[in-house]
DNA sequence: CGGAATCCCTGACGATACTG
DNA sequence: CAGTATCGTCAGGGATTCCG
């Protein structure tokens, strides 16, 4: 249960950068729909569902930046663009699927909670 | 390196939606200082540090209410209020502090894709 | 097809002042 | 000490339109 505490500030705000990262409202479900293999734009997008393409653009380019994603763009009419993980991405991909893994699991138990704490402090 | 793919959309969202109370500036923060052990407000203000005691208020109600953490109050003068993990909350530390390893194992390589990027997009 | 540009709105966050 | 109340700022995100 984790008794060590190796909380150096410096690497919590590391930790904290990365996981506002991810924790933006689409990284992880376009990084999760990319894990199975490359995908095009508009594939990534129905794959997600619900996002803009605007949305869909500005988290590419971050994941891109970021070194998680390559963009591959084929010069043909009409143009043709791929989207895949690159090894950094599939690495980040392992942790954050235990994550996944955990709220999947414990879903239940925050939304008891949650029920619990609202009914309270109705 | 994750070959499965488990990613019911429905099961996303969930990872998602954790990932994101996870995500927000202050709460990974918080919730590692409390890893530690219990914490009174100041306490934990000073510890995490930078944070307002608006934004302290509001993450550690939010994670009161997703069950993360217990708040026990001292009816004394001053008043004295522990912050301290609950059981889940010390499950939930477990796999982010897995993606806070990562992250800190990491930091250069993200940098380093970051830099090539914006000199690449200057 | 895969964007870029624009407009707009909401909510996260911070600073300050006040209170039991 | 541990908040609550109020205000202001700013970035995240959505809808729409235009472009190569």
């Amino acid at each position: 249960m984790i008794p060590r505490h190796p909380h150096r500030t410096e690497d919590c705000r590391a930790v904290s950068e990365i996981l506002q990262r991810v924790g933006d409202k689409w990284t992880v479900l376009v990084v999760g729909k990319l894990g199975d293999g490359p995908l095009r734009f508009n594939e990534l997008r129905t794959a997600v569902g619900g996002i803009s393409q605007k949305m869909l653009t500005t988290t590419l380019r971050g994941l891109e930046r970021d070194g998680f994603v390559t963009r591959t763009v084929f010069p043909t009419i009409p143009p043709r663009v791929d989207y895949e993980l690159t090894e950094l991405g599939h690495e980040l991909l392992v942790p954050v699927s235990a994550l996944g893994e955990w709220a999947r699991l414990n879903t239940q138990r925050v939304r008891a909670a949650r029920a619990r704490f609202d009914e309270v402090h109705a």
